[in-house]
DNA sequence: GCCCGCGTGTTGTCATTGTCAACATACTTC
DNA sequence: GAAGTATGTTGACAATGACAACACGCGGGC
């Protein structure tokens, strides 16, 4: 399994953010990533089907982070708006610790692989990772809300559109900077604008 | 001033949203869009210093129709709360409406163009748009809120996180699609996160 | 022990693209 | 009518994504 380079695979994911956060992901190319790994221009093609393939990748990777980091700051927590208060401070706190990831994840127009047949016996694993961090949000916001079925999709949207939003905005550079120097700055604005919504008009 | 192509110069801004849309802000490119207007490979670079410079100018179009838009939408309104919920509204539909203007106004890492000079005169002409649309938010959430100074800056925050994060969600096919069907179902949609948040808990 | 096949990597190549320089042309202004 | 400038054109170059053909080295089957 190793070969020249131990784990190209894994070694080319973390080049390919690293190219993206010097020279943005529109200048992301996977000859410089080869170039850095001091590898041929076309070795990354045995490990990825193209450069859209790379990126669902880091998408994919992406959505099991953000999942693992919800579940842990969940973690212990009973009361069920505190728990979504803290999936959505941990939602925005994983965009800016993972700015190149959490732009793959959405920003991006998803090119499905397409798939070539449908009788494959894989159920859709690609896109199971999202549904994963999705489902997440949907149980914290129903209970939250106390609504059930079609009322609790609605409750999630909700839910998943401000720290969502949140974040969008910090990434694009609209927050002043004082409020997103630091992690700690970063998240007491999250838990300020949860908070504001949460005791905004009694009426 | 009109020569061979009348105005080359906006007919490129909307070649460049239809090729954008069949083919992805990433698959579009100069020479496309000089193709289908049949006139040369260089064209462009008549009208706009690089490529970036055409996205950012329809990144600054987008944010003078946004900021029209909700202009329109909160004409006629005097209750804040009813306004900032209208200017939310119109953000959305707007989103949906002009996908491509949008992504390209907050998706999109902003090179800002890099000052080459600081004492020309034209003081920052670029960045107008994006404040305006920012001020009439800035204004509508602290009238609604009735805050002032940093408060209103945070108010104004939350406001906006949440049709932005809607916005985007949906932008990313992350919303069912009979949520998202039509212009009106949108608008409801919109309508139902904004008042949910509203009414979220009174305590 | 030897051979074959496959996973992995390399070299070479092609079309497309962004960008520039040199050149050409039409409209404007005096 | 001439000069100047805005607008377009042609030709080039380097970088890139993608593919094909080839090379190497390790495993299993005889």
């Amino acid at each position: 399994m190793a070969y020249h380079h131990g784990d190209l695979h894994t070694e080319l994911l973390t080049a390919a953010v690293d190219v993206a956060r010097e020279r943005g992901i529109e200048g992301l190319s996977l000859r410089e990533c080869a170039r850095r790994l001091g590898v041929s221009h076309a070795a990354p093609y045995r490990h990825f089907e193209d450069k859209n393939a790379l990126l669902l990748a880091l998408a994919e990777q992406g959505f099991t982070w953000l999942t693992s980091a919800g579940q842990r700051a969940m973690e212990g927590l009973d009361d069920p708006r505190a728990r979504l208060d803290a999936y959505g401070v941990a939602y925005v706190r994983f965009a800016v610790e993972h700015p190149i990831h959490f732009r793959l994840m959405f920003t991006r127009e998803l090119e499905t692989p397409g798939p070539k047949r449908a009788d494959d016996a894989a159920p859709d694993k690609a896109s199971a990772a999202p549904n994963d961090a999705f489902g997440l949000l949907v149980g914290a916001a129903s209970a939250a809300f106390e609504r059930d079925g079609e009322e609790a999709l609605l409750a999630s949207v909700a839910a998943w559109s401000i720290p969502h939003g949140l974040a969008m905005l910090i990434l694009d550079g609209r927050i002043p900077p004082e409020h997103v120097a630091t992690t700690e700055a970063v998240e007491q604005l999250a838990r300020d604008v949860l908070s504001l919504w949460r005791n905004a008009q009694p009426a």
